[in-house]
DNA sequence: GTACATCCTCCAGTCACTGGAGGATCAAGA
DNA sequence: TCTTGATCCTCCAGTGACTGGAGGATGTAC
């Protein structure tokens, strides 16, 4: 099973590899081994767990969450419900971001529409926005 | 006309004081006046800029946005086709950060649905975020 | 006089990285 | 053996838009 070093890991995985480095600091990925002078080495595990972790960011999970999931998927005996509700509130707040982005895309269209180039003075988004709703 | 202290303004705007005083580190606000054991002053016309800004922020444009808006806004005679642009630039950030969203939100719901509970060893949750796709 | 609210400045923390400085190590070729 | 260039290391500052707190000064009401 050979050894990777970091940059090879970063061009497997498509991670940046201060991003690598960053994610050992907070314990998203493992300490990695070093070599007698001090350049760290992977595995193939490591290169499945970091493809997890960009798999999971890509999905809007945060570091924190993919952490419990992982220390999750590492006791395989244990109920996964734990796991399911994670996903279900990670869901719950995206379907509330839309909900939001979409309120205002239609203020801010009326916001947009109205401005055909006059004179600053006269200027509707100006305007729209001094006047808009309080949320 | 009355001089507002930083804590009335903050209550009429529903602003918090810190993020005012932030503000005008950022020049997002001006400078505002002091009194003479150094407490900030603020007019009539405070309240309607800090009230622009918090309509302003609450339909999602970023500081730096505000500040040309503001500026704009300042030059009366100007076109007013730089604020435009302004709005429909971000409008259209808006739509992709939607259609991101959208994305996303199917790709949960497929790895939210399977799991009922099982083994850990068996989640689905975990399952589909390994092998999420490729973004 | 004293209690309490409000104000001040400065600083650290949030989240998830990103980029760079300054220096060590490694492999390959001349 | 020497040099070149790639890669690695640690440490630190910056991003955006705040938030919260420490420690101390000031203002007001009783």
């Amino acid at each position: 099973m050979a050894m990777l070093m970091i940059g090879e890991l970063a061009r497997r995985t498509g991670v940046k590899v201060n991003t690598i480095r960053f994610y050992e600091d907070i314990a998203l990925m493992p300490k990695a081994a070093r070599t007698d002078s001090g350049r760290r080495t992977y595995r193939e595990t490591d290169v499945k767990r970091l493809n997890f972790i960009r798999n999971g960011r890509n999905l809007g999970f945060s570091t924190e969450e993919l952490k419990s999931l992982i220390s999750l998927s590492e006791h395989p005996d244990r109920d996964c419900g734990a796991a399911a509700a994670i996903a279900r509130r990670h869901l719950a707040e995206i379907e509330a971001r839309m909900a939001r982005l979409a309120l205002l895309r239609t203020e801010l269209e009326e916001v947009a529409a109205n401005c055909d180039g006059g004179r600053m003075a006269d200027c509707q988004v100006i305007g729209a926005i001094a006047d808009a709703p309080t949320h």
